[in-house]
DNA sequence: GTCTATACGCAGATAGAC
DNA sequence: GTCTATCTGCGTATAGAC
């Protein structure tokens, strides 16, 4: 009987019940904030009890983790796409807007990404998260001729603070076009840390 | 006899037991964050048991909003004297540098106040985070005899990100030289925001 | 896989003696 | 003002039946 079924999955296959547990939880963190993602809560809205839940998912800290890791990898693999595509003398620009653009078109995923930060506990992965723009930005650089940067870093940070003060207004104020502020700062970008 | 000590204080000073339990509770959440604020931590950093603090403060939460609100108003005390004797025309660059320098001065408020938006239920204050700012670059502007800027929210909002991912690098790598990253901040400022 | 029942800890807050 | 003792609620997690 080759078709008959055993206990595990095809290799590659997902573990749909626990699909269903994450996705519930981004729903409820973009929502409402992490502190409103509780054991209780998530079962809730799974159709579940608190003690099934748990037992497709180690524990709501793993959960929660999980959940995180999956918004940053979405949000990764369609900014990474977008900026793969350009020229390296581009991809700065490119990273600010699909980085906006992203979270535009994702609003549950803002205050998943912006809340996790403060709650859940990070490994040294948080400290450089400007590094991989002050990376794009010294690509840029020297693909159009010019000679190496001298304050990368402050610039990759202060950059990437005002895409997260763009996208957070977004999320505050809907009405608010952050796709006209992602121009603007991507022209500023242009013009001050590619040009001279 | 006038000088009995009677319930009450002189109508203009301080409680001093409800200051301590605010200023135990900054160095908790400034330190270790809001989650770490809890009734018994504040109760043993001041000395005292969970019943003995209540009686001096209503609740947690309200012990929280002040502490954060005493932060506040230190940071906007401080700013806000640097901006005032200032010239017009210079402002926005004065509260850039002020606003990274109060908080390189004080480490511990940086947590209580970065933390603040997601723990504390803030009324529609922190929606309008970026007015003030925007209110000095168009002032500046026109002291300077320049038109009305067209993307004045974003201005405010781009620079104000920059100061918030400044401070916060600061506070996660001492070394990192904050005051460095303001000159350069300012000067983006006054080279995009405050020229033509 | 799913449930109910339960254990356990910790948070905030109150009662009442001193 | 300060304490100990207590209450209540909520959070995570486990035990064990179905």
């Amino acid at each position: 009987m080759s078709t008959r079924r055993g206990p595990g999955r095809p290799p590659g296959a997902a573990a749909p019940r626990r699909e269903q547990l994450i996705e519930v939880t981004i729903e409820l963190v973009g929502d409402q904030g992490y502190a409103a993602a509780t054991l209780g809560r998530i079962a809730e809205a799974a159709g579940l009890s608190k003690a099934s839940v748990l037992h497709h998912v180690p524990s709501v800290a793993e959960l929660l983790a999980a959940a995180y890791e999956q918004v940053l990898a979405s949000m990764v693999a369609e900014v990474g796409g977008a900026v793969e595509e350009a020229p390296a003398a581009d991809r700065p620009v490119v990273y600010v807007t699909a980085m906006i653009g992203y979270f535009r078109e994702h609003p549950r995923h803002t205050r998943v990404a912006s809340e996790a930060l403060v709650h859940l506990r990070l490994p040294g992965e948080s400290r450089e998260r400007w590094e991989p723009l002050a990376q794009l930005l010294e690509q840029a650089r020297t693909a159009r001729g010019l000679p190496p940067a001298r304050e990368l870093r402050t610039a990759a940070l202060a950059i990437g603070g005002g895409i997260d003060a763009i996208v957070r207004e977004q999320q505050l104020d809907p009405s608010y076009d952050s796709a006209r502020a992602a121009e603007l700062l991507a022209g500023v970008l242009e013009n001050v840390v590619l040009s001279h």
